[in-house]
DNA sequence: TACTGATCTATTTTT
DNA sequence: TAGATCAGTA
């Protein structure tokens, strides 16, 4: 019982230790917050390979890529070099990516599947609902699209869904077919088919699954809380006969509820695996014992846990701070001077902030506020690199290369820039494709199409499509995968076409700038990846990329104070935390009560709290913009369900005088013993 | 076809 | 408030 020399023990607590020696059968891990859940999965993995468990037999996977990096690297420094090669860490969706890849082909699609993203899931639906008569008004695409969503995670058929809008019930079955059709057409998989269709595959093609079940023995989750059903089903064939599934979550810390997590896999595990071992780890390593008294007994509200109390060694620490502010304007200009004031208390560096809300929009007020004070901060998701707008089209010209099949791409480049194809061409297109049932691109240069369309528009029809064609020899090679990027999306003119479609010099010069970001994570992907480095590859490491893994992009380099929603926050701690808007119909959400999930929006709630180690600012205006008009807030429900004894109160425009009181008081002083 | 300005409307979280 | 969409014009 070693690691690296050492003790278990003199690592890890008495049920940690557990954890990580039940290697074989099913295992259980409830780990509440700040307990040390990384801890136990990644000696987990490095004590089995010590105990000669070959790292390929391995497979962890979780929700994010920047968690699976993480532990791959806390497991690299436990074993000794190059004996955890093979281990495969990684999310959900990138091992059914990987296995797809392999095998989709006796599904009937293609090894080059594009992987449609939000955007491309609108288009396509728009389009379908087009098809089938369904005018917009009476259904709405983002509620069709989330259906869709749920009917796959839980492997319905269309008819299955429960659906209250009787307009919608009526068309649904009809357009998920022709929805998952024009996918398949276009030899595109969404998220869930990713995993749909593994499940699929495994179970038409048990070959296929037997493979897998032999070649990873050990399976260990992470976030076992937020799995979904098909998930669930894919754990539990890749577990098969052996069961040696290890799950390690917090039924406290369930949030994506909404996009069919199912909390009961956590909470029925010991019924789907029978003989589960199953334990509980409460000590917490992170907070004070105010911040987690604070969150235990907000979270006892909840019904249906499985039950922790989370107690720690640390001191009681400062209380609860709970601020009430006039207006939003002056929670922010609030939370900005309580920075500064804390820095200087406590010689705390921007970087150990975190202002935390309910949705991206909340982030706009702090945003300016902090400016104006010179606070540096950093946005994490919301917007992001990847979803601008000259991104997104210079990514649609190169998966276009890849898969030509890829319509949803070719209809986004064809008018950006603009080269004289606009509605008239696309109109042919469509027609013609009901018809011939063709990729667009080939459709392109055919005769049909060429004659019904302006001199002009076959003109630069015929340069664009010889100029993918052209590129595609190259870029399929994988070699200079960078410089051959950049050079592909100059002559297909998208690169000086930005100065046309952005007059604005200073726009213009800003696009192409981002485009240029996106070159050049091209050349370092083929860097990192070497011989192995393909175009396709790197598509899809851009399509699963997650929010999270943009966090360390920029949180590593500056000294930022972080803006981020709760869901962004997950798995991070900081120093000081300030939740804001912390008031009825913003947190909880409105519309989340409306759908009954208010216990979802509690453990929301509970996860923003258990993120600070030392000091909780909790904070609500009376008076808010709202759509664009002002409105009279309360506070939220949550701040009641706090003990009062653990809580400070204060207004912001006190606080505010008082704070600068205090550096008054501490320039004076300073000058004084100078 | 492309661009402009006006109007509408929706604001939850995202792998 | 701002983004998305639409209708009308060059």
């Amino acid at each position: 019982m070693s690691i690296v020399g050492g003790k278990l023990v003199n690592h890890l607590n008495r049920d940690q230790v557990a954890a990580v020696v039940h290697t074989e059968g099913p295992l259980m891990v409830l780990a509440g917050a700040g307990t040390g859940k990384t801890r136990v999965i990644t000696y987990r993995a490095a004590y089995m390979i010590e105990q000669g468990i070959p790292p390929e037999q391995i497979l962890g996977l979780t929700f994010t890529n920047k968690a699976a990096r993480e532990m791959k690297q806390r497991i690299y420094t436990l074993v000794p070099r190059g004996k955890a090669e093979g281990l495969f860490l990684g999310t959900f969706h990138a091992f059914c990516a990987s296995v797809l890849r392999r095998d989709i082909v006796l599904l009937g699609y293609g090894r080059n599947f594009s992987i449609a993203d939000e955007v491309d899931q609108t288009g396509l639906l728009k389009q379908a609902m087009a098809e089938c008569n369904i005018s917009k008004d009476v259904v709405s695409p983002s509620l069709c699209l989330s259906l869709i969503g749920i009917a796959k995670g839980e492997k319905k058929h269309p008819s299955e869904v429960n659906i209250y809008d009787p307009a919608l019930k009526v068309v649904f079955p009809e357009l998920y077919k022709r929805y998952q059709q024009m996918l398949k057409n276009q030899n595109m998989l969404d998220f869930d088919d990713l995993l749909l269709l593994t499940v699929h595959l495994f179970e038409e093609h048990p070959g296929k699954l037997e493979a897998c079940q032999e070649r990873y023995r050990y399976i260990m989750v992470d976030e076992y809380q937020d799995t979904n059903y098909l998930q669930f089903l894919l754990l539990s064939y890749l577990a098969g006969s052996r069961r040696n599934i290890c799950v390690v979550g917090d039924d406290d810390q369930s949030i994506y509820g909404w996009r069919g997590a199912k909390i009961d896999n956590i909470l029925n595990f010991p019924d789907h695996f029978k003989g589960a071992k199953s334990l509980k780890l409460e000590q917490n390593y992170r907070s004070t014992t105010n911040i987690l008294d604070a969150s235990n007994s907000l979270i006892s509200c909840n019904k249906g846990r499985h039950g922790k109390s989370l107690w720690s060694e640390c001191d009681e620490g400062d209380k609860i701070r709970v601020v009430k502010s006039e207006s939003d304007f002056e929670e922010a200009s609030y939370v900005g001077d309580a920075i500064y004031d804390i820095q200087y208390t406590t010689s705390a560096c921007f970087r150990d902030f975190a202002v935390l809300y309910r949705s991206n929009y909340q982030s706009r007020m702090f945003e300016e506020s902090f400016r104006n004070a010179r606070i540096p901060y950093v946005i994490v998701g919301g917007k992001s690199f990847y979803d601008r707008k000259e991104v997104r089209d210079a990514v649609a010209y190169l998966r276009l290369i890849v898969n030509e099949k890829d319509d949803q791409s070719l209809l986004r480049i064809l008018s950006a820039p603009p080269r004289g194809l606009g509605d008239k061409a696309i109109d042919t297109l469509r027609r013609l494709q009901s018809i011939t049932f063709a990729p667009m691109l080939d459709l392109m240069s055919s005769g049909d199409y060429l004659e019904q369309v302006s001199s002009k528009g076959a003109e630069s029809s015929r340069k664009l499509i010889g100029c993918i064609r052209r590129w595609r020899e190259v870029l399929t090679t994988g070699v200079d995968l960078g410089v051959n990027v950049m050079n592909y999306l100059r002559e297909v003119e998208y690169l000086d076409g930005l100065q046309r479609m952005y007059k604005d010099r200073e726009e213009s010069e800003k696009r192409r700038e981002n485009v240029l970001e996106l070159v050049n994570a091209a050349h370092y992907y083929a860097r990192r990846e070497g011989a192995s480095a393909t175009l396709a590859g790197f598509l899809e490491n851009y399509s699963l990329a997650d929010d999270s893994d943009k966090v360390d992009d920029v949180a590593g380099s500056e000294d930022s104070v972080m803006l981020m929603t709760v869901h962004a926050a997950k798995g991070l701690e900081f120093k000081n935390v300030f939740i804001v808007g912390v008031e009825e119909k913003i947190f909880p959400n409105e519309r989340a009560l409306d759908a009954g999930s208010a216990e979802e929006e509690r453990r929301l709630f509970y996860v923003g709290m258990t993120r600070a180690q030392k000091l909780l600012t909790l904070t609500w205006a009376k008076k808010r913009m709202r759509h664009g008009q002002l409105s009279q807030q309360t506070m939220s429900r949550f701040l009641r369900e706090i003990p009062k004894d653990l809580v400070e109160g204060t207004e912001s425009s006190k606080a505010f005088k008082k704070a600068s009181y205090e550096a008054m008081e501490r320039a004076f002083q300073n000058f004084n013993t100078n």
